[in-house]
RNA sequence: GGGCCGGUAGCUCAGCUUGGCUAGAGCACUCGACUGAUAAUCGAGAGGUCAAGGGUUCAAAUCCCUUCCGGCCCA
């Protein structure tokens, strides 16, 4: 079929899904692989909480850049969607559609859990229709037949699997950990929901207190947050920090050196005097008395056994508020426990789920956390240990449903103990190719931390802890699936097909294993990581696993360095047990910004949504555009204009390119299967530029695998970019242009060699590209290439194409004959020489080599001239040569001596000149004795053409024409000066090129121009394709276009 | 608050590892050339305090320090 004579990108793309639909591509592409290697691929799924954006689309070429490049390299690969469907996003934006506000477990209560759940799927359900209808409109075919969906009871079932390995080998276990916490919702949030609720100005206590330190001086403490006396463990200071000892009423009080004056001023106390400075660290491990030690039976047993109540240096410790010094309480603080973990300080949590203290706390037993700020102040002032009890306004997160103040609380969680299994990790991590530095490193240092990974949270939505505890003795029963839950249960209220689900999970009651007595679920869910993080295993049955895990790409976001690809890479060691990486390759990818790079976020309504991306442009270009603009890992500043400009260049050239191809082509019947490469070198007309761009083929292609296989995938579409449009487009297509307008017979076979080599080259340009662009080459290729079109897709065509010869030589020759041809032009526009216009001679001389490697006949035709002479040395070259010094230069170099140098420094002429310049030697010069050298780069080059010529170089090559036109060029510049008028006019007129028309007639010529072109108008009707040219001296009837020609005024004629 | 990445022409980006070429390319602009595949291309011109300040050095876009701005991650 013909191409469509203008590219249009909808239309091509169009035609290419519906095809690609009918065969069900992933699917045809997989079975007509047959017995090839499988490779295996986990899709990061997309969490279906909204609609997909640009940034995703980004991520999800790279995906299908990866999957298309393999097929072609004859890889197998199981490329199957997945969906994130559980977590916090989703429960939060379920719970937005269902209206609720406020107490979230008092809302359950009220709607029942069940319709929560239910939101949550249909929610996930609709945005899953956004995502399919992108991928469609982008080109991303996965299997979605077998796409895994997290919140399926089969995956959950495997998911548990990880659990249960964890579980034997001990590296699940439960711990505290402390969380921000809503005592009005009594429910954690999470960090993303304190963002959410952000901070206010509030009012607080600033408690100024003081405790008993065993050198019998008193530490000042200072606290916003009197309660968390109870729960006091340990006091904090600044290692590098000065404190101060001051004298006060006969006591010795320990306060932070810079802070003596704004405590005297906030307190009220005055100092009298110093008595000594020490330093943080010197107070460190020195022990100290609760002051209300007596009343905390829970703290008193542990300070008893010398466990807490000491003072510790650590560098967070903040010296410019209150005393210098804070009072650390693991219980309610996230720093404070991370201090407590690492000193292995036991952490006394005296809290029950209303956040109310319990027996522990003795005398506060029962009251809740924030209420006993007041009975702390006021046992404080009894005992004699107040300092200043005072207000103080400052910012405070506070819970985004209620707008009540957020607590930190340590809750009791289940964890991975997985900094036991950190070196496994490291190694396994430093066996990951990662392609570029940056992120290698950010990821290898994030693993080095590894804390343990808490994996329970207190929601609904999520895969369920499997855990039972036995009401009796406590008991912790693990049930890693369905079967072990039904046969232990002693109650099964839903039957034993029950969802795997709150609340349906939450009624089932099993025995104790151990005492018989009856269990009840643990109420958590899964960290939502734990549940994408299974995805390999949890995804695939366990052969699939074995056999294609590791697989050998992924690629996500960078955000997803702390995220996926590290809760991946932490599962499949747990599972296997060894250190391996469920991934051979990582690709981060850099996000995409708005125009004026900030990132995209619904608050700032700069979000840029891929459908309506999708439906508004060609997703060839959209694609072309997202890769090519910059390099996967770095940020992208989107500017959707920019891709009609270079972009659409680009994929428009190469369009074109095969629209002139295939009408040329089928002129001399050429025939794809017939007319191939071997077939080319067997006529033995193939020359110089042919293998030039055979060479150039080569190597392009070379450099874009690299690239796509180094995933500098930017890279790879740059070289694509330079080869369509500077080699093929700019270089082959013109240099063969002249050869191909004829239609003479005689000349059949050699347009036929001409043919086979681009279309060789365009084949190949259109594989090299399919992975960025697939329709508009998939459609190219069909239409032009296919040995049976629209049957098979191009990617599993793969024809074995030969490793193309080395042509370095021609390659070279070619080359040089193109700049050869610039610095002509360079001549020409000095010399006000058109190029249309044939010259007598061209001259070329290179210095420095003995043998100028240009292909004469390319000049030739290149340059317009008649005669080619090449010059070994500069003697007949019609030039002559100066090196004259640079005074600027000479003068930043030699300073003071730069007058005394030019003087004594005349400039370089003729033969010597360019010796000296051709061989780069340094200029000697004897100055009052003193040899001294004087380097190139002070001298300027001039060429100073002869008479009657004018000259140019251009890396190395110099150029002279000779200026002078005899009758004869000046008549055949004419005839191509109106040969382009009268072609233009055709085209004006919607003549199709290769038609031949009846006549063409010049009017306004001037006598003597017109016995000029006499004899010339058989040539003027082969240029224009017309039967007949007639030179006029009169406007006879019909349509005249009038035009200018050298400043003269023409009129032309043309008929059909 | 901590860590990492970036800031070079009106716009988009190379160059920085290993200091030294006259700081480059594409787009856009002006002039000229070329063009029956093309919104292609070529030449000339204009356009730069290389974010700012300081330091090292004979010499800094490049190395070091500080600051500012943008992004990402963690807290």
């Amino acid at each position: 079929m013909y191409l469509p004579q203008q590219y249009n990108p909808s239309l091509v793309e169009e035609r290419v899904r519906n095809f690609y639909e009918r065969l069900d591509l992933n699917k045809f592409v997989f079975e007509s692989m047959e017995g090839k290697q499988k490779y295996g691929f986990v899709e990061g799924p997309p969490t279906l909480n909204n609609q997909p954006h640009v940034g995703h689309m980004r991520g999800r070429i790279m995906k299908d850049i990866w999957y298309r490049y393999s097929t072609i390299s004859g890889k197998r690969v199981v490329f199957r969607g997945g969906w994130d469907t559980q977590g916090l996003p989703v429960e939060l934006e379920a719970e937005k559609e269902l209206g609720l506000t406020g107490n979230k477990w008092e809302n359950l209560k009220k709607i029942g859990e069940e319709k929560l759940v239910s939101a949550c799927k249909e929610l996930v359900e609709k945005y899953k229709g956004y995502w399919l209808e992108a991928d469609r409109l982008l080109g991303l075919y996965m299997d979605q037949e077998r796409a895994y969906t997290t919140y399926k009871d089969s995956y959950i079932e495997r998911e548990w699997k990880y659990l249960e390995v964890a579980w034997r080998e001990g590296l699940l276990g439960e711990g505290f950990k402390v969380v921000p916490y809503c005592p009005s919702c009594q429910t954690a949030l999470s960090h993303a929901e304190l963002n959410l609720g952000g901070y206010e100005k509030l009012e607080d206590p600033s408690l100024y207190y003081k405790v008993e330190c065993e050198d019998g001086s008193f530490l000042v403490v200072w606290t916003t947050m009197p309660f968390t006396v109870v729960t006091d463990e340990m006091i904090g200071v600044k290692p590098d920090a000065e404190y101060a000892y001051v004298k006060m009423d006969g006591e010795r009080w320990v306060i932070a050196r810079s802070r003596i004056e704004e405590v005297e001023k906030e307190t009220g106390v005055k100092f009298s005097g110093v008595e000594k400075i020490v330093r943080g660290k010197d107070l460190e491990g020195k022990r100290y008395r609760h002051p209300l030690l007596e009343l905390i039976p829970g703290l008193k047993k542990i300070s008893a056994e010398g466990k807490v109540h000491f003072v510790v240096a650590e560098d967070f410790v903040d010296i410019t508020t209150g005393s210098g010094l804070v009072h650390l309480a693991p219980a309610n603080g996230e720093e404070d426990f991370t201090v407590a973990t690492r000193r292995k300080v036991p952490v006394f949590a005296p809290f029950d789920e209303q956040v109310r203290f319990t027996e522990e706390a003795g005398y506060f037993s029962g009251k809740f956390a924030r209420d006993a700020d007041q009975y702390v102040v006021e046992l404080l002032r009894e005992k004699g240990f107040l300092v200043h009890a005072g207000k103080i306004v400052h910012d405070y997160p506070v819970c985004w449903r209620s707008g009540h103040r957020i607590v930190w609380l340590a809750r009791k969680e289940y964890f991975y103990w997985i900094d036991r299994i950190r070196e496994k990790l490291i190694k396994a991590a430093e066996d990951v190719e990662y392609f570029f530095e940056a992120p290698r490193n950010r990821f290898l240092e994030f693993i080095r931390e590894s804390p343990p990974w808490c994996i329970s949270r207190e929601r609904v939505w999520g895969t369920p802890l499997p855990i039972w505890v036995c009401s009796k003795c406590g008991e912790k029963n693990c049930l890693f699936s369905r079967k072990e839950i039904v046969e232990n249960a002693v109650e099964l209220p839903d039957g034993e097909n029950f969802e795997l689900h709150r609340p349906w999970i939450d009624r089932v009651v099993v025995r104790c294993k151990k005492c018989g007595g009856k269990a009840y679920r643990e109420p958590f869910v899964l960290d939502t990581w734990h549940n994408s993080g299974s995805a390999p295993f949890a995804s695939m049955t366990s052969e699939e696993y074995e056999e294609l895990v590791p697989v050998p790409y992924l690629t996500e976001g960078i955000d997803q360095t702390r995220g996926w690809a590290y809760t991946l890479l932490v599962l499949n060691v747990l599972m296997k047990g060894k250190p391996e990486a469920p991934y051979r390759s990582f690709l981060f990818q850099g996000h995409v910004l708005d125009t004026q790079g900030r990132k995209m976020s619904k608050s700032l309504g700069n979000v840029v949504w891929a459908l309506e991306l999708l439906r508004e442009n060609s997703a060839d270009l959209l694609r072309f555009y997202l890769i090519w603009k910059s390099s996967p890992e770095d940020a992208l500043t989107l500017d959707v204009s920019e891709m009609a400009s270079r972009p659409y260049q680009v994929l428009n050239t190469l369009y074109h390119l095969h629209v002139y191809f295939q009408l040329n082509s089928a002129l001399d019947m050429y025939d794809v299967r017939k007319h191939t490469l071997q077939w080319a070198f067997e006529t033995g007309k193939m020359m110089a530029h042919e293998r030039w761009l055979l060479n150039k083929l080569r190597k392009v292609e070379s450099r874009v695998r690299d690239a796509y296989e180094r995933m500098r995938l930017n890279e790879a579409c740059r070289e694509i970019e330079r080869f369509v449009i500077d080699i093929l487009s700019q270089g082959y297509v013109r240099m063969v242009r002249p050869e191909l307008w004829s239609e003479e017979a005689e000349g059949a076979e050699r347009r036929l060699v001409i043919y086979s080599v681009l279309g060789e080259a365009l084949r190949r340009t259109c594989y090299l590209l399919h992975p960025v662009s697939p329709f508009v080459t998939e459609y190219l290729y069909q239409n032009l290439f296919a040995v049976e079109p629209w049957k098979k897709p191009m990617m599993v065509e793969v024809i074995a194409d030969k490793i193309i010869e080395d042509y370095v030589h021609d390659e070279e020759v070619v080359d040089s004959c193109l700049l050869v041809e610039e610095a002509c032009n360079m001549a020409r526009s000095r010399a006000r020489l058109k190029r249309r216009w044939p010259l007598r001679e061209i001259h070329i001389f290179k210095p420095g080599t003995s043998e100028v490697g240009v292909a004469e006949y390319l000049i030739s035709s290149l340059c317009n001239v008649k005669e080619v002479r090449v010059y070994n040395s500069p003697d007949e070259f019609p030039a002559n040569f100066r090196l004259v010094p640079n005074a600027a230069r000479i003068g930043s170099l030699f300073k003071e001596k730069t007058k005394k140098i030019l003087s004594n420094l005349d400039a370089l002429k003729g033969k010597e000149a360019i010796y000296v310049y051709s061989e780069s030697k340094k200029v000697q010069l004897n100055l009052e004795g003193k040899e001294i050298e004087i380097p190139l780069s002070c001298f300027d080059l001039f060429v100073e053409p002869k008479e009657g010529y004018e000259v140019a170089e251009n890396s190395g090559f110099f150029v002279a024409i000779r200026k002078e036109r005899d009758k004869e060029l000046v008549a055949e510049g004419l005839v191509r000066d109106i040969a382009r008028r009268l072609q233009a006019l055709r085209k004006e007129k919607g003549y199709p090129p290769t038609a031949v028309i009846s006549l063409a007639r010049v009017y306004g010529l001037e006598e003597e121009d017109r016995e000029m072109l006499a004899c010339l108008t058989e040539k003027l009707s082969f240029l224009v394709r017309a039967k007949k040219v007639e030179l006029v001296n009169e406007k006879l009837e019909g349509e005249w276009k009038r035009d200018e020609l050298d400043g003269k005024e023409i009129w032309l004629q043309v008929v059909m």
